[in-house]
DNA sequence: CCGGACGCTAACCCAGAGGTTAGCGCTTTC
DNA sequence: GAAAGCGCTAACCTCTGGGTTAGCGTCCGG
């Protein structure tokens, strides 16, 4: 038996149970996540859209993160029984409710970067 | 040289400055941070009373978490030249700018715990 | 003169997120 | 009959975030 195993895991179920905030990022925090919900909020798709419309993304990953947000209870997966394989992907009513929440955090960044990168500017320019 | 390294670092630092959704999570992700900054709303803060306020933390992270939230200018560091060493923490406009995303995020996941608890309990208690 | 408060840093380790490559079973198209 | 579209899965590897342990330098209280 090895230790217990990882306060790290330990940890991460504690705080996402005391803090709504720690759980709603490890709702949303995968790499691609907002980028899979940004796709879906404009409407349903099917697997090989969402893949050629997010250049970088492997195969395996994008079809984590989509299980994940299925678990989550973000978006559903539709499979239809046809010859050629059909599946679409769609924002559940709990996936829709993130896109205030996505807005703002697009907004925030926004508002971020461009403050950041002004005082990064001035730092260079002040000569 | 080792295979003009990771991709995985690449492609994050894409999407980083494609998506400001990312970029913000890349700034809050840290699994302490929304934490500390929490109790920074409430007011600046000694080191060590961050640290006994936060248990579970080492050393080592919150001192790591807090240096990353100083250089993306949400936090300060104030040192005062004293006979006992005195730092205090304080949140930025651009920290405290945060607050209604925090928020915004809290009231989301208990929302959404709720709503998957429930769902939940439902499979559970269908008998 | 011993220990603890204070605010750290250094050295090390491990699990898990994310990436790479290959292949499957079915079908349509050339 | 070869290749490509479709929606995946399996096996493997790498890097990094977070965790553990130890210690430092200055001071104060007992």
């Amino acid at each position: 038996m090895r230790k217990e195993n990882s306060t790290n895991a330990i940890n991460e179920r504690i705080l996402n149970g005391l803090c709504q905030t720690a759980h709603t990022l490890s709702v949303i925090g995968g790499r691609w996540k907002p980028t899979i919900l940004w796709r879906l909020l404009e409407g349903k798709m099917r697997y090989h859209e969402l893949k050629k419309s997010i250049s970088g993304i492997s195969e395996r990953v994008l079809v984590l993160q989509l299980r994940e947000l299925e678990n989550d209870q973000l978006i559903t997966r539709i499979v239809y029984p046809e010859v050629p394989p059909r599946v679409e992907y769609e924002l559940t009513p709990l996936g829709r409710s993130l896109e205030s929440l996505l807005e703002h955090m697009c907004s925030w960044g926004e508002m971020h970067r461009d403050a950041t990168r002004q005082a990064g500017e001035l730092a260079v320019s002040k000569n």
